[in-house]
DNA sequence: GTCCGTGTCATTTTT
DNA sequence: TGACACGGAC
């Protein structure tokens, strides 16, 4: 233990030996904070001989909850790794699985995602009558999480509303929550919010539960929400011992209901608490830490802490100016080129944006230039269509009253089981207090609302699904369920069927699916089909980043969160992208976007590139952009500026007086379009505009080398330089176009052989 | 019950 | 631009 501690420095070992009793951590990026919380743990085992079963982590990823455990197993082996390390959703559902029922919650319940959730809302908004334009499903969805997050019952909302939208509003919230009962399911919130009830209402259940948890830890404290806040405080109220880690700075999930008041009042929800500041960055270099400081420092709402390192400065930061998003991907392909010239691997570039959508030019251009990459977190696998409707089935088999699984898959394939005929059913379902399945086992009381032949489909379909049930209450492997549902279903030739261009990925998927089944089976040693159900719902990032060398990543910001990466491009630094444009009006959303810029900056270790355009496609037409506020704000020592220099373009100084003259007087550089040839200025003119001719560093142009060498191809024995390598002579010149290869002997001894369209060759006249 | 054209609306998404 | 949902036509 005690050489575990000598690696901490004094700030972490602080914090990690700290007193029982309530305890914060402000933990700046990349200060060691996971190692802060897995060595507290393991020195509380250790030392402070608490049981393994004395311990209780939340995490807010279960990514987060695989390597604590793995660290602390690392620390304190396997005998006594902690098992209450877990999500905060997922440690709900087992304290509900065991007490649930004290407050209502039957057994045998299902998981709602988010998809599920909507598609229960969109039938009760139907069913209330009220038109789905005025009251969108995701709006009431994102209006029930707030309510739920804040412990508000439908009937508060009900006797608080003071209009008739409200008053709506109130009703689909009440409405929702009766279907979630009926369907015997929870959504995600209900996991914390019922578990919060069980822990007020149930003494004898809180007490059990905060007596046998002697420390409780939380991650990413500053994500937690009003109801996790409370759900801590229950759990810690025996004998309070809570020890927060969290940075405010990184508070990026407001909109989801995090709220940083948790911890920049944590002092006053756990009185007497200690706090303890990790500012010793152990990730990036000098000159990215003081980019980000400066950055953040225009932030009001904070802790307040300022990052240092005890390395040096390293490069200065580098903000690229293109005129277009096509341009700026062709520059994120040129820096990949210049990192593999460089002998690096491509998987030390990160592309970070802010939206989605922005992925599709720089996934363009990669693939264009052949280079591999990989989108992280984006399109789910659980979320393919052909995924859930096999899931949808299982759920179905796991829970006859899940009537969005039932309505998913009744008729998938066809059936002719129509909505018509499955309204009646869900009605008659209803009516009678039944199941749909038991609905239909009843004589005659389908032939009251459905014609003979529908009748003969339904009870067909139900009788299928009962054999699928029996096969579960043998507790066969979920691989076996799994497979019959495929067979009986003929699922894989629907799928030929139904578009033969993309059957052949989504057949990969159910395939994917089984195995994920059969692992689970493996692993868990027949857990079941309602725990598999359970751990799809609750662990569905399939996300983990590939282990390739040869893959440049792609993500959101959002997804880059506790990560880090060598080389960070951010693209798209514009205001209206980076601050977003919805964000723009009010203080606290702005101050959230600065906090999401400042985590894309601190991802990286090495080397940060901040890109952006004038113009950009945005919704099919062309929008001129501004290079985001942010970067004015990074103190101009460390950072290199590269625009382009064109006479039209505004001094970005002069924007700081930013009025609607700028805008206008940039009109007429976007207006030239791009289709009908190649842009104005390209990057390779940077500042030559206006005389001072200059060669082009290293590390700018090489995206545009390879038109440049069709005027002037190589030839052998040509002088040539090489920002990393030097200069040197060519000595061989092979293939043409993308393929050109150049061979040169370098001054230094080298001989490389190097691809004009990534290497930064310049030729020396 | 299914198909296809038209209209609409565009963040971020740990669970 | 493009994804998706809805309504009218068959």
């Amino acid at each position: 233990m005690t050489d575990i501690l000598a690696k901490l420095n004094d700030a972490q070992r602080d914090a990690v030996t700290t007193a029982d009793g309530p305890c914060l951590v402000v933990a700046g990026a990349g200060s060691g904070k996971t190692r802060v919380l897995t060595t507290r743990i393991s020195w509380l085992l250790d030392e402070g001989g608490i049981p393994p079963g004395g311990i209780l982590a939340f995490t807010f990823t279960n990514r987060a909850a695989r390597e604590m455990v793995a660290r602390v197993t690392a620390n304190v082996g396997p005998a006594r790794a902690p098992f209450w390390i877990g999500t905060f959703h997922g440690t709900g559902l087992k304290i509900l699985r065991a007490d649930g029922e004290a407050v209502g919650v039957a057994r045998g319940f299902s998981i709602f995602d988010t998809d599920d959730s909507k598609r229960l809302l969109k039938e009760v908004t139907a069913g209330l009558n009220l038109d789905v334009k005025r009251f969108p499903v995701q709006g009431a969805r994102s209006m029930i999480s707030n309510w739920k997050n804040d412990d508000t019952p439908p009937e508060a909302v009900a006797a608080q509303a003071r209009s008739w939208v409200e008053e709506k509003n109130g009703a689909i919230y009440a409405g929702y929550e009766e279907a979630l009962h009926r369907c015997n399911a929870l959504d995600f919130d209900d996991l914390i919010l019922r578990t919060v009830h069980l822990l007020e209402q149930h003494t004898d259940v809180r007490e059990k539960y905060a007596a046998r948890f002697r420390h409780v830890l939380v991650d990413e404290f500053q994500d937690t929400n009003p109801l996790q806040l409370v759900l801590v405080k229950a759990l810690q109220s025996v004998h309070g011992n809570v020890f927060a880690v969290g940075d405010d700075d990184q508070s990026i999930y407001s909109w989801r209901g995090a709220c940083i008041e948790n911890m920049l009042g944590f002092e006053d929800f756990f009185p007497g608490a200690v706090t303890h500041r990790l500012e010793q960055n152990y990730r990036s270099s000098g000159n990215i830490l003081a980019a980000a400081n400066s950055v953040i420092a225009h932030n009001k709402r904070r802790k307040g802490k300022s990052l240092w390192t005890a390395d040096g400065p390293g490069g200065k930061l580098v903000e690229e100016e293109f005129i277009d998003e096509e341009d700026e991907a062709a520059r994120v392909v040129a820096i990949v080129g210049e990192e593999e010239t460089a002998g690096r691997h491509r998987s030390e570039v990160t592309v970070l944006y802010r939206t989605n959508a922005q992925s599709r030019a720089l996934e363009d251009a990669l693939r264009r230039a052949h280079i591999p990459y990989q989108v992280v977190g984006s399109l789910q696998f659980y979320d393919r269509r052909e995924v859930r409707d096999i899931l949808g089935y299982l759920k179905l088999i796991a829970n006859p009253a899940d009537t969005v699984a039932l309505q998913r898959v009744i008729n998938v394939p066809r059936r002719k089981l129509g909505d018509t005929t499955v309204r009646r059913l869900l009605d008659l379902a209803v009516g009678a207090g039944l199941t749909p399945g038991q609905a239909a086992g009843e004589t005659g009381l389908l032939e009251r609302e459905i014609a003979p032949a529908a009748c003969r489909r339904v009870r067909d379909f139900f009788r299928m699904v009962e054999r699928w049930r029996r096969l579960d209450m043998e507790r066969r492997p979920v691989r076996d369920i799994l497979q019959a549902v495929v067979d009986d279903t003929a699922y894989l030739g629907h799928i030929e069927a139904d578009d033969p261009v993309t059957a052949e990925g989504r057949l990969d998927n159910v395939q994917e699916l089984t195995n994920a089944a059969a692992a689970f089976d493996e692993q868990t040693q027949g857990a079941g089909l309602e725990a598999f159900l359970a751990q799809v719902a609750l662990v569905a990032d399939q996300d983990t980043i590939v282990d390739d060398e040869g893959v440049v990543r792609l993500m959101t910001v959002h997804t880059a969160k506790g990560l880090e990466f060598p080389v960070v491009i951010v693209a798209g630094c514009e205001d209206d992208i980076l601050p977003h444009i919805n964000s723009r009006e009010d203080e606290a959303g702005l101050e959230e976007e600065r906090r999401l810029f400042y985590v894309a900056v601190t991802r990286a270790r090495r080397q940060v590139h901040l890109l952006h355009a004038t113009r950009r496609r945005r919704f099919g037409t062309w929008q001129d952009c501004l290079p985001s506020r942010f970067l004015l704000e990074i103190t101009a020592e460390v950072i290199e500026r590269r625009h382009l220099d064109r006479p039209e373009v505004i001094p970005i100084s002069r924007r700081l007086f930013g009025n609607e003259a700028v805008s206008d007087s940039r009109a007429p550089a976007a207006a030239g379009g791009r289709r009908t040839g190649p842009p104005a200025v390209r990057p390779d003119q940077w500042g030559r505009r206006h005389g001072q001719p200059r060669r082009p560093s290293a590390t700018e142009s090489a995206g545009w080398d390879n038109e440049v060498c069709q005027d002037r191809p190589y030839f052998e024995g040509q002088l040539v330089s090489h920002g990393i390598f030097g200069s040197g002579r060519v000595v061989r010149v092979e293939g043409s176009g993308d393929d050109l290869l150049v061979t040169v002997d370098f001054n230094s001894g080298d001989r490389k052989h190097l691809n004009p369209r990534f290497a930064p060759l310049v030729s020396v006249d």
